[in-house]
DNA sequence: CATGAATGAGTATTCATTCAT
DNA sequence: TATGAATGAATACTCATTCAT
């Protein structure tokens, strides 16, 4: 009922997002609280107000990225389509919205490091990831059902092979800029659907 | 000339590879100059004997991680199999040698980061990727030629894409430790073979 | 907009006075930000509020002490005498000053020291410099207008000779104590008086 | 009879020599021990062999400069003129000297604000400072005799005021490089001789 | 005698956090 | 509620000095 609360929630989901791009784009050690306090406007004090302390902005950082990449994953879900035609619209489509966020990807690189370390709330991350494993998984299972996957696939492993490819692409992709993240994401797909896709049987050694 | 013999290349090497596992465990940022010197067994003022700042020793201490995994890799590959044999030989081994390297992996991550944000030896790294990925391009070629993988592969995109999906698979497990990494790596290699191998025909819709 | 009032100003040249006594007693590099901290009873971050670095004290420290002089000199110069007549107040009060501030002028020497050696704002010393001579010169003039000197008297190499005697001896009397100063200024005057009174003709070799 | 002897002190007067010439150019905290090595060819352990430490050997530079000074001073000084003649030709060769060694003079200076603080050995300065006086006071004694002088000067400090002058006259061309020293000492001695030679009568009001 | 590798005390500077207003 | 002045803990780095060779 109290506006105010309204208030309160946006002004912090504002000021974590200014904090994700410069966690980003520095570092979270090189990113003083002040700079973000200046970046979002407003007094070094009042960042105290909303996050108890530069840890906490972190994860307030951090969930507002997850909240938005998770957002756009399930806008880009187009249902209509066969299963295996809405993972590679969403595969693509990922590609491009990096392209744009690449800065921010840093700051979940990072993220996953601090956790590792034992800072952070590892909850957040360890959700989101089951989340994206479970909605490739969700496809593939889909496009089984369809007929458009081999029945006899590792469904949960497949989707963490995919999710796990995905990830290092990026990752590889941060590093050398060359090929370019839809090539690579091409070649992989078109290796993908052979890998998972029916066949009349494997000749492996 | 020099009273005092002390061999100052393995002095080096040895602070830069405690520097290595301190980085790896804690951060770049967490580890102070006195926490390398002291967990070295030597003075800090050594420290800068050897390195003229922090980031030399970053520096360092990547170079010789780098050097270790490649040695490791060039050792375990085994140029007696056939080649798609050995390449999955590598890959096993590599999982097998992350379980006991995974903090320094930490670490190698790190650098990445700091790489993308303009600090570091930018070369090293670029370096390695591109030798990694080669040396998986060389299997690939050779089983082409072998008749193990089918012949209209693009080599260098799967080379790349084999690649991205070993350090992404390595990161989503730093992150949720399920699946372990065997495993995802097991699946892996199942789902990789068969996108590469031979096939009568491609039935995708 | 400022919910603290403080008069950040004032509190800039306390901490510059404080930091210019220190300065003189013990030489820049002796004296450790943080003792200046002590000495003014305030934090050392606080010192950094006011101050860029230690550089910039020691410029504000020059500076409130050429402020002071520089008062002191214009507080003393009585017009309602005679220009030599003011002129020899002036010399002796200022006399008076120097056993008082003896410590400070440890410091301006040392920041001269500093100036040659490429630190410190040259311009600031250069100036206050220009700006003695000027007052003794313009003191002169009036003296030769008024027929107490002679009028063949090259008034500015006069006035540049008088203040170079007077910083030199300082100078000397810092380092050996012996002829106290009254008694060297009161030697120095009669003689400087004899060189540019009127006189019948001069006798020299 | 032992030649080591005039070895060791020969190189103990080099090292001061070059050690005098870097502290004079950047001060004394500003100079490494090691600088000081390197500079004299030689190792930073065998600094220690000549001096016992760092501020030893300010005290050696110093008297190394100081030998210099008064040796250049009792060579210059030529006892076939007549005693005020010998004066003024002293006074411009050593204006002459410092055009050459004015790095040297600002090692000069900071070695006096050092004594002043409690560093360095007092007697040295002092005695060379009464010595100073004592040549410049022989000399107006002489010109006494001679007639040259005013009988009724008070020679003591007359010479005490000459040296003042001096070196005040250095520090303040330290500063501000106009008027060039030659011009500033032409303008002093003419005015010191105005002031020294014998003359009718006073007429200050 | 000469050396320079090793050392750690000492210091400038940064920055998260507090709190009076 | 918002602010930014004040603070001191923390840390990279320097350099005089020692001493094994």
């Amino acid at each position: 009922m109290s506006p105010k609360i309204v208030d309160k929630n946006a002004r912090r989901l504002e000021i974590a997002a200014v904090a994700g791009v410069l966690f980003g784009k520095y570092g979270f050690d090189k990113v003083t609280v002040d700079s973000v306090a200046k970046a979002a406007g407003i007094g070094k004090g009042t960042v105290y107000e909303y996050f108890q302390n530069k840890e906490a902005l972190i994860d307030g950082a951090f969930e507002t990225l997850m909240t938005h990449m998770m957002t756009h994953m399930t806008d880009t879900l187009d249902l209509t389509l066969r299963p295996l035609d809405a993972l590679r619209k969403l595969t693509f489509s990922m590609v491009d919205a990096l392209n744009h966020v690449g800065e921010q990807y840093g700051f979940f690189l990072e993220y996953i490091l601090m956790l590792n370390r034992g800072g952070g709330n590892a909850g957040i991350l360890t959700g989101m990831l089951t989340e994206y494993r479970q909605m490739v998984g969700g496809l593939l299972e889909a496009a089984v059902d369809a007929g458009q996957v081999r029945a006899n696939l590792d469904i949960a492993n497949a989707a963490a092979s995919y999710a796990a490819w995905f990830d290092g692409a990026i990752f590889h992709w941060m590093t050398i800029q060359s090929p370019d993240l839809k090539t690579l994401a091409t070649a992989f797909w078109d290796f993908f659907v052979s890998g998972i896709t029916p066949r009349e049987e494997a000749q492996i050694a």
